[in-house]
DNA sequence: ATAACAAATGAAATCAATTTCATATGAAAG
DNA sequence: CTTTCATATGAAATTGATTTCATTTGTTAT
């Protein structure tokens, strides 16, 4: 009888690699609103096109995102069924949590 | 009036940071079960010590988990309340997903 | 107060992921 | 078929987190 409690560690740790970095949470939050094509997103967050690019691979490989092509554009868009939900549970744990002592800060948080 | 979608994007990334690593994985993943001391920790997940103590020590901070100290031992509890609603989704996500191209690999999948 | 066990810590070394930059590819329009 | 706009890609450089190792702190028992 197999164990289904035990996890690929290996595997989750590669689909969380995508949120643990800057550029990555904020093309998640710049779609979260609504699909954006590379040039927006690049626009939207401040950060340069090939940076975006690499990002975008990644978020895409691990079916964070997915794309679409538009004519010479491509559309890229938020795995909402995942995304949001987990987005939602972090929300939740950082506003509970975020204190002195904390990384974590949360929006309301006014710490060094 | 201020926009509640917004993210503070560096925070998060902070609390991911700690679920993008193999060996702070595995704690969760022993942790998972029953609350463990250090010792036991290292023993289950077959890691030494110091590594463990310094992955505790973050996760801890993060409210990841939470620490009691029992005599000479210290014992530490996974959060549950946040960590398994958000494993089960990428569980979820995972075994959905894995496939040919994408690097997660779910239990079931026999990949290179 | 000392020994024995358990765990934490600091700093240097290591490692892996991200960023950068120059270049290549692809799609549509003229 | 050449130009232009949009995006992807490869490889070197950079960055930042993890690991390692030696040492320290803390707890309990003698």
């Amino acid at each position: 009888m197999k164990d289904n409690s035990c996890m690929a560690a290996s595997s989750y740790k590669d689909f969380f690699v995508n949120f643990a970095n800057k550029t990555k949470m904020d093309i998640i939050a710049a779609l979260r609103k609504k699909p954006l094509c590379v040039g927006e997103i690049a626009e939207a967050i401040n950060e340069e096109q090939s940076k975006v690019s690499h990002s975008l691979k990644k978020l895409t490989q691990c079916k964070i995102l997915e794309v679409k092509q538009e004519g010479k554009k491509r559309v890229y868009t938020l795995n909402h069924d995942t995304v949001l939900p987990i987005l939602q549970i972090v929300e939740k744990h950082v506003h509970q949590y975020c204190a002195k002592n904390c990384p974590l800060k949360c929006l309301g948080c006014k710490k060094k």
